[in-house]
DNA sequence: CCTTTTTAGGTTGCATGCTAACGATTATTG
DNA sequence: CAATAATCGTTAGCATGCAACCTAAAAAGG
C-alpha cells in the first residue's frame, strides 16, 4: 500500500499548512480592518509608499513581493477612492510617481490599531518565544527562497538606489 | 514620528511573512509539478480523493479547507481531463459522489516524487530540528485558530462520519 | 404531518496572483 | 551612432478565494 494513502501525510506538508495559515492570516486581517475598508494587499500599498514616497509601480511591487498586475490593479482601486497619486516621474517618461493623499495618511493612521489586533489575535495561540520563533523560521525560509518566487522581492534602498531619489 | 514610518515593521508582519512563504511554497510546487500538470490545489483534491474514495464535494472542500467554490471549479478541471469521476450518490439526491479514475490514481502516484522535491526544495534552507520546529509551530497556529477562516476545516472520518460511508 | 431551518450544489461577481503579450521608452553594447 | 536588450505601464486571460444569492433536498421543530 502507497505511503500516500494516508491523509496526516498531506496534512503535515508545509504547503499545505502555509497555505491554510495565510488563508487564516488574511481573514483575521480582512476582519479586523473591515472598518476601514482595507485589505492587507491595500494595507501594505500605504505602508510602502507612507514610507518611500514618490516610488513607480515596479519598484513598488518588489518592495512587496507583489506582481506587478496586482499592484497596478490595487492603485488603480486606491486612485479612484482618493487615497494616493498618480503622477509622471520627472526623471523618466515611462514611470509614475506614486504617492499618498492625505486622505491616505489619514486612513494608514487610522488602520494601524486594527492591524495591531490583527497580529495579536493571529499569534494568540502561540506564546512570546514562539512567537518569536515562528517569525525567524519564516523569515530565514523566505530569505533563502528569495528568486523562487516570481514575483521578486526587493526592499527598496533608502538613499540614491530608489529610482526616484537619485 | 509614527512607529509605522519603518518598512522594517511592515516586513516583520506574520501576515507579509505568511503571504511570501506561500507565495513561494506554491510557487515552488507548481515548478516540480509542472511535468505531470498538477498545481497544488489540483493534488490536494487528488490525494483526499485517493484517502477517501466517494466524498461528497462539501465534505472534500472541508477536508482541505477549500471553499466549496474552489472544489467545484477544480473538480470540473479534473472531469474534464478524466482524472475523476462525479456520479449521483446512493444515499442523497442531492450529493455527488467523487472518486478518482485509472488515469486519476496513476497521475496521483507520478506526482509524488515531484512533490517530495518541492517539498524538499522548500524545507532547504532549515535544518531538520527548524523544519520540525516550524511545521509545529503552523500546526499550532492553524489548530488555534479553526473557525477564524471563512472556509472550515475538517478532517474526514474514516468510520461512518463520512456522507457517504454510512 | 407539515412548516421552518439547514444544507448541497450551483451561478455570478469581485479581489488577488500569475503568465503572456504589447507599445513606448530607456539602457546596453557592438 | 545604431541595433539590441531590458524595463515600465498596461491589457487580457487563467486559477484561486471570498461573498451573495438561487434551487432543490434534507433535517429539525412544532
Amino acid at each position: 500500500m502507497p505511503a500516500f494513502h494516508n491523509l496526516s501525510k498531506l496534512y503535515a506538508r508545509p504547503g499545505f499548512l502555509l497555505r491554510r495559515a495565510h488563508q487564516i492570516s488574511a481573514a483575521v486581517f480582512e476582519d479586523e480592518c473591515r472598518s476601514v475598508g482595507l485589505t492587507p494587499a491595500q494595507f501594505g500599498v500605504l505602508s510602502v509608499l507612507h514610507a518611500r514616497p514618490g516610488l513607480d509601480q515596479s519598484t513598488l511591487a518588489r518592495a512587496l513581493g507583489f506582481d506587478k498586475v496586482t499592484v497596478l490593479r490595487v492603485l488603480r482601486g486606491l486612485e479612484t477612492r482618493g487615497l494616493i497619486e498618480r503622477v509622471p516621474a520627472p526623471t523618466s517618461r515611462r514611470n509614475l510617481s506614486i504617492s499618498l493623499s492625505a486622505a491616505g495618511l489619514s486612513l494608514l493612521t487610522q488602520a494601524q490599531e486594527p492591524a495591531e489586533r490583527a497580529y495579536r489575535r493571529l499569534m494568540a495561540p502561540l506564546n512570546k518565544e514562539q512567537q518569536t520563533q515562528l517569525l525567524d523560521l519564516l523569515q530565514r525560509l523566505n530569505a533563502g527562497l528569495e528568486g523562487e518566487a516570481r514575483a521578486a522581492f526587493v526592499p527598496p534602498g533608502q538613499g540614491p538606489k530608489t529610482a526616484l531619489s537619485a
